[in-house]
DNA sequence: GCAAAAGTGTTAACTTTACACCCATGT
DNA sequence: ACATGGGTGTAAAGTTAACACTTTTGC
């Protein structure tokens, strides 16, 4: 297997993220399209080479930024993939890193600074994507709809404020299930997770609902001692 | 930061390995002591650098088998270690996989075909080890623990034919809990994984208990439907 | 006034927890 | 006969699941 050298980066591994939003009351994941070889034109997960001199979790957050023009985001490590015949240049172990997104509420403007043209896309029918990516993407819904059952990681997909029923849909569309309304809000309430704002939803056509915001301070409080979400 | 070749592997990333056993009533991991530098004559976790021509699950598998000479063994990758400094001779990301043995039921003598030196360790009182094996070791441990709690993995770790009090003693353990006898029997059998041997202990100086083996078939099958093992 | 989603409680089924004594075997 | 761990059931507390109607608001 040849060893293809880069003259700047310098690098046998590249980190990819997988970005997941939410919107229209589905899961999406941020691709883009590739504009240089192998696998030009194709669409695919962000991601890049890694410098020698940068931490892991740092090319990470770079390649989010590049991407997105935002830092503070969750973002965590997946997994990483390394067979031998993954890139067609040869040797590159991948990194592979999920990040959660806020999208604003009634936004479906995707962010605005890229470095590539990205677009988001359902997370459940998903196009080709190039090299490995779709078995990384995999692994990233597995991953969240893993985690969703036990941290409280919803909130981090919905803006600063929202209403329990959006939060209802976000949990059915990731867990594709239906959940009974009133059992989700005596649980969601009874947790001390959210806080009432005093706020109502605007501009809808019908009983405006209350707004709720996440409290994190409390969750943390919790979380020492012991305390696990579940829903 | 400078950037060693070596002659042979030609790589620059390496797999570890945190290999889990259970004796003497606790959860130990396999270390062994380096014999040349960096860090000559430290204790580490079992690793290497990678071949360029094999997978990293393959690599995986490797070091596991060249230290203990055990192949299909329950190894899956853990995470991945990239800070630019953890390495003292430049820039190597380390891959970690968790591995999971069986140890002959009276026997505290440890795998035998070594490569080099290797000894069980308490997993609950780690010496301090070479690189950032420290940090790796206890992502392992987490793991081991979040990952008992909603897979039957615990049977790995005991030998083929194992009574429940066994069985329970191996949970508190690595839970770091004591777990009611009674309320432990009836859940683990009514989950219908176990397979009630005919045999029963020998050798004890007390009423032998009955010993039982884990249905993998039957939990696939239960798998397959759905079905989530918990404690 | 009607369409659309918000909001609200009770009961039955199930799961979890707490708890103590007799049994079989080896010395 | 005694020491050691093996083996067993029940009741109370807590959790989950099923289920339907009234309220508010905009059009």
């Amino acid at each position: 297997m040849a060893r293809i050298k880069l003259p700047t980066l310098h690098s046998d591994f590249s980190v990819d993220c997988v970005i997941f939003g939410f919107d229209a009351g589905e899961l999406k994941i941020l691709l883009i399209d590739r504009n240089e070889p192998p696998y030009k034109k194709w669409k695919a997960l962000p991601g890049n080479l890694a410098y020698d001199t940068e931490d892991i979790d740092e090319a990470a957050k770079r390649v989010l930024y590049e991407l997105t023009g935002l830092k503070n985001v969750y973002l965590e490590q997946l997994y990483s993939f390394g067979k031998i015949d993954r890139h067609p240049q040869g040797r590159v172990i991948t990194i592979a890193y999920y990040a959660i997104i806020k999208r604003s509420d009634n936004g479906l403007h995707p962010v605005t600074t890229f470095a590539k043209k990205a677009f988001w896309w359902p997370a459940n029918s998903l196009p080709k994507l190039a090299f490995d990516h779709i078995e990384i993407a995999k692994k990233g819904i597995e991953r969240i709809r893993n985690k969703i059952r036990y941290e409280p990681i919803g909130f981090e997909l919905l803006p600063e404020q929202f209403t329990l029923t959006q939060l209802q849909h976000l949990y059915e569309a990731i867990l594709e299930t239906e959940i009974d309304k009133r059992n989700f809000r005596k649980k969601i309430l009874s947790s001390e997770l959210l806080i009432e704002s005093k706020n109502k939803q605007k501009d809808v056509s019908h009983r405006a609902a209350r707004l709720y915001k996440f409290n994190k301070i409390r969750y943390r409080e919790l979380k020492k001692g012991g305390f696990v979400f579940k829903l």
